[in-house]
DNA sequence: GCGAACATACCGACTAGTTGGTATGTTCGC
DNA sequence: GCGAACATACCAACTAGTCGGTATGTTCGC
């Protein structure tokens, strides 16, 4: 992944407006239904600018999933539960922290790999492929968390750690789909109540208190 | 909704062959890349025989949703679970039925308002509401399980029926976008797995046996 | 340290094909 | 013989992608 898209210089490259107005604009409208004058337009250059840097509409789809996947991990990775030392809490304050970015406009906070794959998965496998890296990937970060809570905490399940972790996206995913049906944020902090407290009961917390 | 589609005639009408054929074309592509010569060709009909029973594209989509919500009430309606006299087995026998109908190819069992309502939210309200309506219609009828369940349980909770039934649908969702990104059904049944032992743990089954 | 050769970034008019939608038939049950 | 249910022919607008061209570096022999 080399990015040199400010190339040093400190204005961003035409690209890089390119892959923020996809982020923008295809949370919005769909990858479908997002032109690529849509994209020119809302980054401010021309379709010559376009075609330089992507080879293709399907090229930029891919570009923007990775893109994606850069500014999310880098959101996450400087947020504040990240500190918390011990591993549960740490997990618990991450779906905390899930439920509190649910502001603002659902463009806004909607995932934009959950978004096109659900649309492209089976006419576009390249920008498939490229969400299911953005979603495992922060997928993996979250497993770790339960790894380390399962060790920490002496937890013997029946489950795993993995499927956990691609659970909790799941329902993060499923709420996205119901805020936009009901076009508000309130069902999909609801749900991630719920999930909070399936994990507070996997964990048995309450009953537990000391570590091992 | 006078759905009078085959007309008293035995073959079925251009109108329900459009919709059938919209329900397992929008669920592979998605709405904005299902054309409408893709419906016709599906279907078998002309552009005349679209436009006479549709007046554009956006009320076909609003009809498809429409046609869904119909179809899948008479699938669950009729599925084996609902014979289950107790309301939590019936509940629970309920996800196991959402979990073994995970077979054959994605498009024939993710759900075509779910794919909808994520391209559409902003674009096409009338088709986001049909998409609404269909989810949180399916969603009633789990939370009038769930609402007996409570009942014959006793169970005081800080947790509505409403806001479960809702989860489970938002959980079934984010399921089906996790299995469109690894293009397999196994991520959707480990999601329905954690989502059953959340319901049993919630109606704290194994440690309750008898009934008020 | 200078100019030729080359590379990168970007422009915007153009095109070939597609799209949703229309206008005008035709068929056929009643 | 009339209206609903279809079919055929067509169009204006839009779409992804192309192409010739410009402006601004960068490299390097000398």
């Amino acid at each position: 992944m080399d990015d040199d898209m400010t190339s040093a210089t400190g204005r961003p490259s035409a690209r890089e407006k390119l892959l923020n107005a996809a982020l923008s604009v295809i949370r919005t409208k769909g990858y479908a239904a997002t032109t690529v004058d849509d994209l020119c337009r809302t980054a401010g250059v021309t379709k010559g600018a376009f075609f330089h840097h992507f080879k293709s509409k399907e090229d930029l789809g891919v570009a923007a999933a990775a893109w994606w996947s850069e500014t999310t991990s880098a959101f996450f990775d400087s947020a504040p539960y990240q500190t918390i030392s011990d591993p549960l809490e740490r997990l618990l304050a991450y779906l905390d922290f899930r439920k509190s970015i649910l502001a603002g406009e659902l463009p806004e906070f909607t995932c934009l790999a959950g978004t096109m794959v659900q649309e492209v998965y089976e006419t576009h496998p390249a920008i498939r492929d490229a969400c299911d890296m953005s979603i495992s990937g922060h997928a993996a970060t979250v497993e770790a968390m339960i790894r380390e809570a399962m060790i920490r905490y002496a937890i013997t399940a029946e489950w795993t750690a993995s499927s956990l972790a691609l659970h909790i996206q799941a329902v993060i995913q499923g709420a996205f789909i119901l805020a936009k049906a009901k076009h508000g944020a309130a069902v999909a902090a609801a749900s991630i109540d719920h999930l909070r407290r399936y994990v507070e009961m996997l964990f048995d917390v309450g009953a537990t208190r000391s570590a091992g």
